[in-house]
DNA sequence: TTTAGCACTCTCAAGGTGAGAGTGCTAAAT
DNA sequence: ATTTAGCACTCTCACCTTGAGAGTGCTAAA
């Protein structure tokens, strides 16, 4: 029973056409003629683990199948040696934070043959190593916080009031100064400020116009991780998505980049390789789809996730071990800046 | 002739289907008989303004017909006020530079329901405001470019030798103190500083590292203008694009950022609106796609470029005014910055 | 220069057909 | 209790034919 349904998904995995009991009997040795097979996969087809497109076609896995190869029928497969170094390679090209991550989601999509997502670390599991304040004009401040991990963010900053050019250098001196040679992240600078610089401002005439904007300037709401996405026409070439109807569903959620991000984002807490199957997915665009998503880490803090997305028909073992081995890959990278 | 082509190009715009005479008889009051239509259309197959699928189908135009159209037959056409001022309240909500170019690509692909593309503005055309060295170990060093507009570049840059944290800083305020209150761009602070700071530095032992690093800091091939895409989908909505293959093709050249900024790029000396034919463009994978580029201006200078692309059958006179109006809208907001 | 008339061409949707791929069921064999 | 051979049955799909209809080009007359 469990080697003919792992034999249907085998098959249904590599070739995307409706599996029949002739196929099975002759591409894997089983021992056992059509009409068994055509037996079992009746009652695998009762238990809703496969289904027919029509009478008179081949078996098809259905979700519910998908799960049960994915828990328990599935064996784990490991990249090559070869494989492996090749992505080493392509990774020591890119020394830069931003092209690392753009490294990675062009990797993902291209030995998955899928759709890659790469969700930028959030500032939060950083930590700071440079304040700027710009002042650009009409009463409008640019931030820019710069962590140790050379991940830029920017933020603009509308003040009511007015702040003098050297009230701002003032500040940003004061905070880059706690900055020196401390692992600090967002969260503890901004009680370490609220602490000591109202203290030392509140002399300050603008005291209120200063302290509503560092407040804005610690407001985790507007700091919003980046992504990478990458490989959309791989959904493109797919077979199953051969209608334009479907291709359009499934591409305007993908175009929408926060969406495809926030379903990933979800994935972070985990520590297992998480893998959502067809309608699993509570996004109804992608109920078509399969993704298959890790968190990765800098210095062990969980920091951001990657994924990928395709079809639910898709080799599991391998799209599990290539997600796996470069999550990891970028943990590394990511914590020796 | 040219009223019977003009129509032809109207009615093909708009249907996407080839054009018969009787139509053409039909629908626009021309008091010309089918068959005095049939015999200019042609004449004009034979000057390879319209050909045919197949005999005794309708007629569509060649790149050829639709140049004349742009460049002879079309009339203006203007955004209605009501069309202008909702982009103008589009635009008043992003208040950030970011968020005012991804806006940007978002209302050239809404409006125009093609792909809408938007070329950073490159750092050269603006003025530089602030510039920060942050040593990231490892010899490298984080190097943070913002400017007047609220640019912000990075790039980084492995030095061979060691540079002190003073030194660095010693460096960031002699530039910075450079740039405040003046109007400096990247060129003009390069050649400021090859004069001044080489004298100042010539005494530190670490003279060549620190040479080497400000020669680096300013190459100016590194800094790359960033590229806003939005639309994909439209695309494949097209009826002209139902085949994957083509579709592929398209998308896989789209996929490629770099290589429609590319295209784009070349149009941004250009003192009017550029419209690319089919055809005419040396891009293989888009000679399917006609592409209305124009450059937008900060302060007067010329600073960047927007751009949509989308099947040789546009309403190009729509198309126009939408990328004129966006891009004159885009150069008054930036320049407000 | 324009037009009516007509023969001609090509597409496209509809219907028919037969091969073949695949199934489920039954009854016999293991 | 499983497994299997045999067979009737179902459904798809590729292929063909066919006729309607959309559109053309040409000719000869207005």
């Amino acid at each position: 029973m469990k080697t003919i349904l792992t034999a249907v998904l085998h098959r249904y995995i590599t070739t995307a056409e409706p599996v029949s009991s002739s196929i099975i009997a002759k591409k894997y040795n089983l021992n056992l003629s059509t009409a068994t097979i055509r037996h079992e996969m009746n009652l695998l087809e009762k238990h809703d683990y496969l289904w027919q497109p029509h009478t008179s076609s081949g078996r098809i896995p259905t979700d519910k199948g998908y799960r049960l190869y994915v828990d328990n029928l599935m064996k784990k497969s490991h990249l090559k040696e070869n494989e492996k170094e090749r992505i080493i390679q392509i990774y020591q090209k890119s020394k830069e934070f931003e092209e690392t991550m753009r490294t990675t989601s062009q990797l993902l999509s291209k030995l998955t043959n899928n759709i890659g997502v790469v969700l930028g670390p959030h500032i939060l599991n950083n930590s700071i190593k440079h304040i700027q304040f710009i002042s650009v004009g009409n009463n409008r401040i640019l931030v820019v916080i710069i962590t140790n991990t050379g991940l830029v963010c920017q933020k603009l900053i509308n003040i009511s009031g007015e702040i003098t050019k050297n009230t701002l250098n003032y500040l940003s001196n004061f905070i880059n100064s706690k900055l020196i040679e401390k692992d600090i992240d967002l969260i503890n600078l901004n009680n370490i400020l609220r602490d000591e610089l109202d203290k030392i401002l509140s002399f300050q005439e603008s005291f209120n116009y200063i302290h509503n904007f560092i407040e804005e300037c610690f407001n985790l709401r507007d700091f919003s991780d980046k992504v990478y996405l990458d490989g959309r026409i791989n959904i493109i070439t797919q077979p199953e998505f051969k209608e334009t109807n479907k291709l359009n569903y499934i591409l305007s959620f993908i175009e929408e980049e926060n969406a495809l991000a926030n379903t990933i984002r979800k994935y972070l807490g985990f520590k297992q390789t998480k893998i959502i199957i067809g309608r699993e997915n509570k996004q109804k665009e992608i109920q078509n789809c399969s993704l298959v998503a890790r968190k990765y880490a800098i210095k062990g803090k969980p920091a951001g996730a990657i994924g990928i997305l395709g079809p639910t028909r898709m080799d599991y073992p391998r799209m599990i071990s290539i997600v796996e081995y470069i999550s990891d890959k970028l943990s590394e990278i990511l914590s020796e800046f």
